[in-house]
DNA sequence: GATTTGCGTCTCGCATTCCGAGACGGCAAT
DNA sequence: ATTGCCGTCTCGGAATGCGAGACGCAAATC
């Protein structure tokens, strides 16, 4: 089939990155791989190596650069983004509450994805806002899976104990009221990447008039559920 | 700054994957970010999506492509690897040990890196080789630290148990004698990757005759120094 | 130590590639 | 029904990129 996209510059770009791909490599070696001529292919790749593209290592051989790591994380963050959204505003019809998406980032959880609920009386959190790890049903999901000195070190500070983190894994969702803010209840659940790590929590939030006392026993399915179609479209789209 | 590298069309293309770095656009936005006239987006956009670049959303906006992901997690491994190289060799040097490197694979550990005891008797692991998680002291470094149920899960069909890996966090190593084979002892530290998760475990391994039933008594320190030494590289390199 | 070979980098004349104005069809907005 | 904007395509022309050849340097070979 031919491999031919109508540029002929990135075609010998891609067929350069490709070469890269398997490991660092000379210019002669490039030259070897990539059958382009040796003028050509060394114009190509400092020229990607401007961009960040490329760099070379200690001895002076090309290698993929720092911005292919950039642009990934990029994507990645993008591709979450895209399945979790309608699955927020599904959770929030279902709910009623307003409904959000966290991760872990150091000593704070942020507010990667929302889906508000439009009228009355809400929990807003604005997408990009950081919370901290010491306090919340999220920060409880984020923190219940780690392995057992990070989990121990993560609780200096909270005003959640090792025991509720026990019955978040033994449930697989957590509930919290007026723990971040008075008046404020919220229930969250995981979200699990390949090899079923912990990566992302899912939660409704509101005010504890509409969700009460034990506000996981009106939301949990719902919002396990939740974290549970997000985890299997990640993996889907992998 | 001018930002020209001498080859205009990957100064472009620079430009259109900046620009989806923020997430999707439409061509009208790409036209609009990038300055490029529409055509040439356009044309530039369809041949960074033939070679998987790019590809498009469900609303037909333009996204960062698979290929991204492929190139970054290539461009991680030989990262790791080209850290890992030089400390293996220095410590097959100073134990007079073969030392390897191994990262978990599923209900495997496959040796990513070697550097091998040139002469007389040693335990020779191909680089590529895949060992099973249920014996050895890598087997034991990379399960040690995961949350405990995935460590308990690990444990099945183990010729370890839990106390020993308890033991393994407490000293910050593991040896095996006689586990994996029959006549081979090794020592193992872990790799630690940001925010200190085991991403991967660094090995010695050699003839009970030499290394003793207690061979962590002899190398222990090394291959300790040998993983920090690897973790904080990684740690600088990112 | 002298010579040869292969490397990375650079120049520059030329041909091909890429550019972008304009056109087209489709769809959303008015 | 009309208008405006979108994505896509064409094609003449000019600018870009190509690659043969040259150069300097270092490693390999004799």
């Amino acid at each position: 089939m031919d491999n031919s996209s109508g540029v002929g510059v990135l075609d010998k770009t891609a067929a350069v990155l490709g070469a890269l791909e398997t490991g660092p490599a000379s210019l002669a070696q490039l030259v070897q791989v990539t059958g382009l001529a040796r003028p050509t292919a060394h114009r190509i790749a400092v020229a990607l190596e401007r961009h960040r593209l490329l760099a070379r290592d200690g001895q002076g051989r090309f290698i993929l650069g720092p911005r292919i790591a950039e642009l990934a994380t990029a994507a990645g963050e993008d591709r979450m983004l895209a399945v979790a959204q309608p699955v927020l505003i599904a959770l929030r019809d279902l709910t009623g509450e307003s409904a959000q998406l966290y991760r872990r980032q150091a000593d704070s959880r942020i507010c990667v994805a929302a889906a508000e609920r439009a009228t009355g009386l809400r929990d807003t959190v604005p997408v990009g806002t950081a919370l901290p790890m010491t306090a919340g049903s999220a920060a409880q999901v984020l923190l219940a899976w780690e392995e057992p000195e990070r989990l121990h070190r993560g609780l200096r500070g909270a005003r959640f104990s090792a025991a509720s983190l026990a019955q978040v894994r033994r449930r697989g969702w957590a509930a919290s009221v007026a723990e971040r803010e008075a008046g404020v209840a919220s229930v969250s659940a995981p979200v699990r990447g390949q090899g079923g790590k912990v990566i992302a929590a899912v939660s409704v939030s509101g005010p504890i008039e509409r969700l009460g006392r034990s506000p996981g026993r009106l939301h949990a399915n719902a919002v396990v559920t939740a974290g549970d179609r997000i985890s299997a479209a990640l993996r889907r789209a992998s």
